[in-house]
DNA sequence: ATTGGCACTCGGGCAAGGGGAGTGCCAATA
DNA sequence: TATTGGCACTCCCCTTGCCCGAGTGCCAAT
């Protein structure tokens, strides 16, 4: 009861500071949330939520503004589930529908995200150690090069070019492309190792190390370390929140441009909404910024994640309903495919 | 001899300016360069110097800032070539020997570029209109739905799937792939359109409609209007020079994230090193901005744009510098492949 | 054409002061 | 015990006024 209207208290604080960017006091909560209590009352209740830790002054005589803890208690206990409006889900459909192909749908996505939560948005492609091979091909470009081309179910397509050891003729190409087709296709792409370190063995000695090369640059296409790409999209909205990073925004759009920094960031997605405010946040440039990501993928398996960067005072329950959103539209076009 | 000295003072002006970011006044020329002169008569030249409208006064009784006029002046007559360092030159080649991929030349080059200048730096794909084809693969994913990849020589992938308007066997994929290949392979991307309608005509009354489909998709594709790509990186040091921008950075960043906007950019580079300086920009957006472009490509043939965005009161001779070289070494990478 | 001298202008920095929002505490009350 | 009105207090922030100095434009002299 009483415990209840301390939380209504934290709630219109979180509310109202994430609408106006501006401390909030006793009085301003009186007049917008309709508590049926003084402001005396609530004076006492902010004394009691600042004790402990889910608020701050900036100094003596000014409203409080919520603290990460603050955040972390309005997320998990008080944001209920902000349904998107059905003109929002249409224009998510519309917007991807019109993809050609996965490089499309990636821009795409990135773009609706910013555009929906007007925060910088990360969608990271399809892992390949989650796909399996579609199909293998292999072209000559000349006597020693070779250009390797890897399709995935997932829709990505993996390029590389081969520098020869040894001269290879037309039809030792075709030999050998019919092979790794014969081995590759429909298996895993973390499997690959196995199922074609048979080939290197089958070949003839003079072949022998141009097909080594092949299934080398093959396994680090797919190698787990090199093959993530994520990309993002609405930097321009980091600007708008200027003065609202206690730091300066220049450290943040470094570690934007980081790709390590942004696996890290997207490494830890499941099925469900993560948010991570603040000081949870494992990257210390991106300390003073909130990230809400999720997972997609087909059925029940995570190939990806998908998420936004923003301050800390975001609009969380909006943000983790569009974010959610466009994972289940992402996950459909993966199943369609 | 007089005219002389008055570009001298532009080009102190200029100079000091871009160093410190400040005005400049006449006693600080004297102290820093050797003109010869008491302040008085730079005095006396810059009040000519302003009323032909090439520096400004941001107040009355502050120093002096070169104009957009000022600054093509100082470009087109007062800038010397300024040869890289070697060991930038060196820096330069090294961080592009090690791309495995076309994805990984580009990502590299608009990263080492935006190092350099530390500006925003933009690489264009090389364009698929100058190129030829190098190889053409269809990929059956079900009896109505087809994966089609197109190799360039340039080392560009584009790949699409085709929604089939009739199911088609395993065995008519088979024999339309080698039909494309045998039509396409070596063509011009641009002539595509010639070379594949008789085929279209060539099939049988059933399967008409699905090759059209797919030589429509193929169009689609090498259409000049979709098929460039720009990536852009150093946003981060755009926040650097915040107040920079007589405007805020946000619409920078917007205009940034506009690829129809990269284009125009990129649009017209020739083999010659471009500067546009402020209004001289075709963007509205950009034209607090300075852009330092050029175009690479095999031999002759432009087939993309590299460039860099960043103030007006930019290093002109170092940007210039910088970006030519980047532009000289992919054009080398290209050659090589 | 160049120079030294001089009066003038204006922006930015600094201190002082008032207004106001918001707080904490206390005594009174249901 | 929880709530309330009242009140004194604190500090931020905006405004005002002021001075200083950098930089200028002009002029008379060379």
């Amino acid at each position: 009861m009483l415990e209840d209207r301390r939380l209504a208290v934290l709630r219109a604080i979180v509310e109202d500071y994430v609408s106006t960017r501006e401390p909030v006091g006793s009085k301003a909560i009186v007049e917008r949330h309709a508590l049926g209590v003084s402001s005396a009352t609530i004076r006492n209740d902010m004394a009691f939520l600042e004790e402990e830790g889910y608020i701050a002054q900036p100094h003596t005589s000014a409203g409080r503004i919520p603290t990460d803890f603050g955040y972390r208690a309005f997320v998990d206990r008080l944001s209920g589930v902000k349904p998107l409006s059905s003109a929002e889900r249409r224009a998510i459909s519309d917007f991807l529908a019109g993809a050609v192909d996965l490089d499309d749908v990636m821009a795409r996505s990135v773009r609706l995200l910013a555009q929906l939560t007007r925060q910088v948005a990360l969608v990271q492609y399809p892992s390949l150690v989650q796909s399996t091979v579609l199909h293998i091909e292999l072209v000559r470009l000349s006597e020693s090069r070779l250009l390797l081309v890897l399709i995935a179910d997932t829709g990505r397509v993996e390029q590389r070019s081969i520098d020869l050891p040894a001269a290879m003729t037309e039809d030792d190409v075709t030999s050998l492309r019919a092979r790794l087709v014969a081995s590759a296709i429909g298996e895993r792409c973390s499997d690959l190792g196995d199922k074609l370190t048979p080939l290197v063995d089958a070949a003839t000695p003079e072949l022998r190390p141009a097909v080594a090369a092949v299934v080398a640059s093959l396994f680090e296409a797919t190698a787990d370390t090199v093959e993530q790409r994520i990309v993002l999209g609405g930097t321009a909205n980091l600007a708008r929140y200027r003065d609202s990073f206690s730091i300066s925004l220049e450290p943040v759009l470094e570690a934007l441009e980081e790709q390590v920094v942004l696996l890290r960031l997207l490494g830890e997605v499941s099925g469900e909404v993560t948010v991570r405010i603040g000081h949870e946040n494992p990257v210390e440039d991106l300390q003073g910024t909130s990230l809400v990501a999720t997972g997609y993928g087909r059925g029940d398996s995570v190939v990806a994640g998908v998420g936004v960067v923003g301050p800390t005072h975001m609009d969380y329950p909006g943000t983790m309903a569009s974010v959610r959103a466009v994972a289940q539209y992402l996950s459909q076009i993966l199943d369609e495919n």
